[in-house]
Formats: structure tokens, C-alpha cells, sequence
DNA sequence: GCATGTATGATTGTCGACAGCAGTGCGACC
DNA sequence: GGTCGCACTGCTGTCGACAATCATACATGC
């Protein structure tokens, strides 16, 4: 039986797209330090981590060269890797570049009128509103990252998507870098409601204030600004994990997909 | 004899930062590229290559690594690594994700009113008009994009200014790709004008139309569209280099470096 | 007691080696 | 004549091993 989607003019087999392991162990990589398995500042034991992975070493430090590129781990000669410290000294200059990427995402949205672009990013915002009913801080912040890198996706730049998806990550490393734990506020749709109104009035520099200003109260939040000036916002902070021994699943190939 | 910049209030010392070998090579490998030692499309002799640095392969790979993940080299599993090609389907996203780096950057300039920031920049804008001035084609690539990472680089934030010098190479690596070889247009300086009348007027909004039209500029340029349509414009073009054998430099571990 | 020097253990950085795969050319077969 | 099959060659992907380096703890001396 053929595939539904054989179509009739299409190339008869598809090119097929193997991932290579450097590629595999690389996401398994950021998917540990995205979840918190890996912690931040903690050294990479590459022996330990590769066993687990069920790989030499040789391509666990190739996939980590990778993250070293991509600011997820640092490496020090003689100290090997560890997951990277995204401190207050980097929050600015972190979250400017969220502006210009997901500012400029927008703008390209709003200008080419995509109908279609908005539904995904309503779609993402609808599920933010629903998780922030809760009290889950971690289940918030995924969903507040989801919204965002939804933003950029759908404005269908694989450049800036694949720029976004990094820092995604180093957003979630400056969290779990926050001396005050990981903490979500509680108004948080109110700044993304800002940013959904301008998509749907179609009006650039409104959604570009608001993200602005988004990335603005992300910075306080995360600098604890706040409380310093005695302004009260409510949040809700993830319990401190046990921080116990986390294990990585090992490699599976996945059967060959077709792109 | 103490330093002249040794400073009373400042620590005695200054952190030492010791590149890894692993950075040199990629160093090396990135300046090979837009240099064009290492053509488009050409495959990665690793245990050559390796020779010429006077390195093993181990070392070589890992940097080559990161190289992968900026883009600047694919690899398919059993074929190794090649230079990237950067067709003419890449150019619209490319230049797009151009577009919200440098067009943000020009806005932080502006924001702040920082003099120093435009300074900068029209130090580079001058080194572009006298290149302008010859006819070496590959001469006045260089200084343009040196302009538009001065650009970026005045904004002073180290990570847009980390993603810019990827976007700098792969800029090059698709003029390499371009079917029509090494060109630039002769009337480079006049959208490069726009953009610096925009930062002396401290308008956002100008400064940023023109680097968009700079962007649709190029792509025209690289694409062949002004040629389709019958528009000329004047352009230089380098003749095509002997493809001869290159030869990297090997790896020299320079001095301690303070940071 | 504090600082300095030393031994130890673990971990990284690098290398050479080997198996396996991909591309190529030749030859056989339909 | 074209297609298929097969051996060959070069290269990659992966592994284990070794030396150098770093951190830690301990001992020594002032």
C-alpha cells in the first residue's frame, strides 16, 4: 500500500537524512541541560557521560565542541567542559539579542500579513495561558520559551530559527543560573498579550515594544531588581531539585527518516 | 618597569586566558574559509590537513565541530566535512537574519546617542570608500563587511557581535558559491551611505530602511536578478584564482595573553 | 598557625590504529 | 549496449591507550 502522501508529480523516494552520532549525542546533550540534568557550572565527565551514552569519547567531546560554539559549555584547557554560568553580567547583553531576533521576527510576520503565523503563535499562546493556571514553575517557563521560539519559527527563517533555539536554552541556563532558583512570574501573560495584540493588529512597533518591554521585566526578575525596590510581584519558584545522580538514556538510531 | 596600564585600584593581576588548541585550529579553519584557501564545496582532507597544522586528527575534528554548528562546514556520515555552499535558496534568510542583527544594532547605537559607536563605524565607512576607490574586487568585500561587523561590533554586545562574525563568513562563503564568481558592485557605497546618515541623524527608522535596502541589494547582486530585468549596474569582479594548492600555516601557541 | 612545598589521584588532551563505509573502475551478464 | 555485480582504494568514524595537566589532601617549615 503506498503512503497517502505519494503524490503524483513528486520525486519517487524522497533524500533520505541520516543523522550522524555527533549529531544525536548533541542533542541529547542540550535536551540534559535544557531539562536541568545536566546542572549549570557542573563539569563534564566524559568518561562517566560517555559510558552512559553508550559512546567513546571521542565523538561525546566532538557533539560538546558543538555546545562549546554554541555558549551552552565552556571549556578551560586542562579543565575540560562544564555547563555554562549565564550570570547577571550576561543577562543584557542575552536578552538585547532576544529583542533584535524575535523583535525582527515579528516585524517579518506583521509585514508579510501571514494569517497562518499568527494562528501558530496564538496556538503557543493559548497553551501558555493554560499552564499559567497552574502553579508549575517549570511547566510555565517551558511554555513561556515554547511561545517564544514559536514566534521566530513562524516567521520561517531557518537562519534565526536556528539561532533562537540556542538561545532558548541559554534563557533556561539564566534561570537555572539565578541565585534566587528557578522563579516564573505570575503576570507573565500579560506581557505576551501585549506582543499577541500587536501581531493581530497587524501593528510592528507596538509588538516590538512589547517584547522589549517583556525582555525588560525578564531582566529585573532575574537581577531580583525588583525586590530591591520593594515592588511585589508574585511568582511561583520551582522546589530546588534533589540534584541527585541524573542518567542520560543511551544513543538509539533512529530508523532512517525521510526530509 | 611597571606596565603604563597598570592601574592603582585594579587587580594586581589580570585573569590569564589561555587558548585551547582546539580554538586555534578553528580560528584557522574559519580564516582559511573566508579567505577562500578552502574553496566551496571542497571536501575537509582531515589527515591532510591535519599534517599542515601539525596536529592530530582528534583535535582537527573537534574544531571542526564548531565549524558545523555555525554552518560554515556540512557533514554527511561516511563523506566527512565540506565548505558549506551558500545557494541561492540560503540568501533570502541569510540576509534576512542580516537585516535584524545589523538594523538592532543600529537601533542600540541610536538609542543610546553613543558618539563613540558612530565614530567607530564611520572609521570603517572611510576605509570603505577609499577601497571603493580601486578595482580589487576581493579588497572591497573585505572592507565591506569589515563595515557591517564594525556595525554590529559598536553596539557592544559580545553575543550579537559572536553571531555577527558567523553571519560575516557565511556572507562570503555566498558570494564564493555565487555562480557568477567574486563580485561587487560599484555603487557599494551609496546604500552604505544611507546607513551611516542614519546613525549621524540618530534615525532609527532611516538607518534601518537602508540596511534593508542594502540587503535586497545584495541579493539581487547575488542571485543575477539586475541582469535579468536588463539592469546595469556597474560592477568589479576578481578574476578566479588559481585554485592551486593551498597550504594552512601550522598552529603556533601564542604568548600568554591577558584578558 | 599560616604559608609553602610535595605526593597522589583523577581527568583531560592527544595520538596512533583499526574496522567499516562510500566512491570508482573494471568486468561479466542479460 | 546497457545494467548489474564486484573488487579495490581511500577516507572516515570510532576506539583504547598514554602522557601531561590540574585539583586535592597532606606533610613540612618558618
Amino acid at each position: 500500500m503506498p503512503h497517502p502522501s505519494a503524490h503524483r508529480n513528486a520525486p519517487a523516494v524522497l533524500r533520505v537524512h541520516r543523522p550522524s552520532t555527533v549529531d544525536l549525542i548533541a542533542t541529547e546533550l542540550r535536551n540534559a541541560i535544557y531539562s536541568g540534568a545536566l546542572a549549570v557550572r557542573s563539569p563534564l565527565r566524559e568518561v562517566e557521560i560517555a559510558r552512559q551514552l553508550g559512546v567513546s569519547r571521542s565523538p561525546l567531546r566532538e557533539a560538546a565542541q558543538r555546545l562549546v560554539q554554541e555558549g551552552l559549555l565552556t571549556a578551560k584547557p586542562g579543565q575540560g567542559m562544564r555547563v555554562a554560568v549565564v550570570g547577571e553580567d550576561r543577562l543584557d547583553d542575552l536578552f538585547e539579542a532576544r529583542v533584535a531576533v524575535e523583535s525582527h521576527a515579528a516585524r517579518m510576520i506583521i509585514d508579510k500579513h501571514d494569517d497562518a503565523a499568527v494562528a501558530k503563535v496564538q496556538s503557543a499562546f493559548d497553551h501558555l495561558l493554560r499552564t499559567a493556571e497552574g502553579n508549575d514553575a517549570r511547566a510555565i517557563g517551558d511554555a513561556d520559551l515554547d511561545f517564544h521560539f514559536a514566534l521566530v519559527d513562524a516567521a520561517d527563517n531557518a537562519h534565526l530559527s536556528r539561532y533562537m533555539s540556542t538561545l532558548v536554552v541559554e534563557t533556561r541556563l539564566a534561570s537555572f543560573s539565578s541565585k534566587r532558583g528557578y522563579v516564573v512570574r505570575k503576570d507573565i501573560t500579560q506581557s505576551h498579550h501585549g506582543i499577541m495584540a500587536g501581531l493581530q493588529d497587524w501593528d510592528a512597533e507596538a509588538a516590538a515594544d512589547a517584547i522589549r518591554e517583556h525582555m525588560v521585566e525578564a531582566v529585573d526578575r532575574l537581577t531580583g531588581v525588583l525586590e530591591e525596590r520593594g515592588v511585589h510581584v508574585e511568582t511561583v519558584t520551582e522546589e530546588p531539585t534533589p540534584a541527585g545522580a541524573y542518567a542520560l538514556g543511551p544513543i538509539t538510531q533512529p530508523l532512517t527518516e525521510l526530509s
